[in-house]
DNA sequence: TTTGGTATAATTGTATACAATTCTGAAAGG
DNA sequence: CCTTTCAGAATTGTATACAATTATACCAAA
C-alpha cells in the first residue's frame, strides 16, 4: 500500500479515540479486530497499533472475548477534574513565563475564533477552539511531563465539554475565562495566569458535574 | 512459537524501558527494530509494539534513521518533581480515605522491606521497596486518572532514585518519611497523609536535583 | 434435565513478506 | 574542488500467514 505522511496507525487511533471518547461505542460493547478490519478497510497491524494506545490510557480493554469499550464514567470525571485543580494552574504559570510572541498570537487566534462562534450558537466549533486554547498552553509550558499528563485528562472529557459549551450561558463564561487567562499570559503573569485557569477549572468542574447524569 | 501468559511485546516493554531509565543507553543514541530483533532474538512485531508504548512516554522517538534514545534529563526531572509536589499527596490523601486491611497489610510489607534493606547497604533493593511502596499508593488511591499519570513520572526518576538512596543518610531518612506516611494512612487520616507525602517529595527532590550534575 | 466432554470456531499473539520512503555514497559534470 | 544526480542500501509502514489459546455449541450419558 502507497506510504502516508500520516500514518494509518495514527488515523485508526485518532478516529477510534475520538468515536469513543465522543460517546459512539457504548460502555461495556464489545468488539474485535476483525470487526474493524471490514469497518475500516486496514489490515490489522495499524488496527492493533491503535488499540493498544487505547489500552494504554484506560479508554479499553482487551480481553479474551474482544475489545471492551470502558469509555469514561462520571467518576472518572470526578477524579480528572482533581488532577487538573492542582496541575493546569501550573501549566498557565509556566506559559505565563515562557511564552513567545508567535505562540502568543497561536494563542490569541484560537481564543478570538472561540469568541467568534459562540455568539453563532455553534457547540461543535466553541468545544474546537476552546479544546485548542487549552492544548496550546499545555505545549506552550515547556513542560513535556506535564503536557503528556494533561493531555490524556483534557480529552477524556470531550464528550461532556460539548454538552457543557451547548449551554450558551456557560460558553459565555467560558470564553470570558479564557480571555481573563490570555491577558495574563500575554502580560506575563504567572500568579494571575494560575489563578485565573484555576478559577478557570473550578467553574468548567461545577458546571460539567451538574449537568452530567449517568 | 509458543503462547505465554506475559506476551513477548510485554517482556520487550519492560525491558527496554528498564535498560533506558536506568541509564544503560545514553541520550542520543540511535539504535533500530532490526538491531533489536537481533539482540533480542523475536520478531519485528512485538519489538514495534514495545517501541510505540515507550514512544508514547516520550522515553524514544523514531526517525528515519532509526529509534533515538531520549531518556530524562535534569530538567525532565525538576519538571517532574515539580507536577509531584503537586498530586502526589492527593493520591496519599485518597489512599487513606479507601484503603483496606488487605492492602494495608501488602503497604506494610513494603515498608518494613525496605527497613529491612536499609542498614544493609543494599540500594538496589531498598530502591525497589522503594518504589513499590509509591506504586501501592497510587493504586490504592483508587483514582485511575491519577495512578495514570503518577506511574511514567515515578518510573522516570529510577536512575536517580538509585542514586539518592545509595547515600546512607538519604535512605535512612527516605525509609523514615515512608513509615510516618504509612502510619498517617493506617489511621485514615488523610491531612495527615497528603502533608507527609509532600514533605517527603520535597526531601526527595531536594535531595535528588543537589546530587544529579548533568 | 443437567452435566460433561469434544470438536469447531473465534480471537489474539507472533513471524514474515512486501511496499514505500529516506538516507548514503559514489560517480559524473561543471 | 564542489555540486548534482542516480542507484542501492537501510529503515520503517503495512499486509498476511501461522500459532496458540480460549470461547462456543452440540451431543451423549447419567
Amino acid at each position: 500500500m502507497e506510504h502516508r505522511t500520516v500514518s494509518l496507525a495514527e488515523q485508526v487511533f485518532e478516529r477510534l479515540e475520538n468515536e469513543i471518547l465522543s460517546g459512539k461505542f457504548p460502555r461495556g460493547a464489545v468488539m474485535t479486530e476483525m470487526n474493524l478490519v471490514s469497518e475500516l478497510g486496514v489490515s490489522r497491524t495499524p488496527i492493533r497499533e491503535a488499540i493498544h494506545r487505547l489500552e494504554q490510557e484506560h479508554i479499553i480493554e482487551t480481553t479474551t472475548k474482544g475489545i471492551l469499550i470502558l469509555g469514561v464514567t462520571k467518576k472518572d470525571l470526578r477524579d480528572i477534574f482533581e488532577i487538573r485543580m492542582r496541575i493546569e494552574g501550573l501549566a498557565a504559570a509556566e506559559a505565563a513565563k515562557r511564552i513567545t510572541d508567535e505562540e502568543l498570537a497561536e494563542l490569541r487566534e484560537s481564543l478570538e475564533l472561540q469568541e467568534f462562534y459562540v455568539p453563532k450558537n455553534d457547540p461543535e466549533h466553541v468545544r474546537g477552539m476552546d479544546s485548542l486554547f487549552h492544548r496550546l498552553i499545555y505545549r506552550f509550558s515547556g513542560n513535556t511531563a506535564l503536557s503528556d499528563a494533561l493531555l490524556p485528562l483534557h480529552k477524556k472529557v470531550m464528550k461532556y465539554r460539548l454538552a457543557s459549551v451547548s449551554n450558551h450561558s456557560r460558553a459565555s463564561s467560558s470564553a470570558a475565562e479564557h480571555r481573563k487567562i490570555f491577558e495574563a499570559i500575554a502580560h506575563h503573569d504567572p500568579a494571575a495566569a494560575e489563578a485565573s485557569m484555576v478559577e478557570h477549572i473550578k467553574n468548567a468542574m461545577e458546571h460539567i458535574l451538574k449537568e452530567t447524569n449517568e
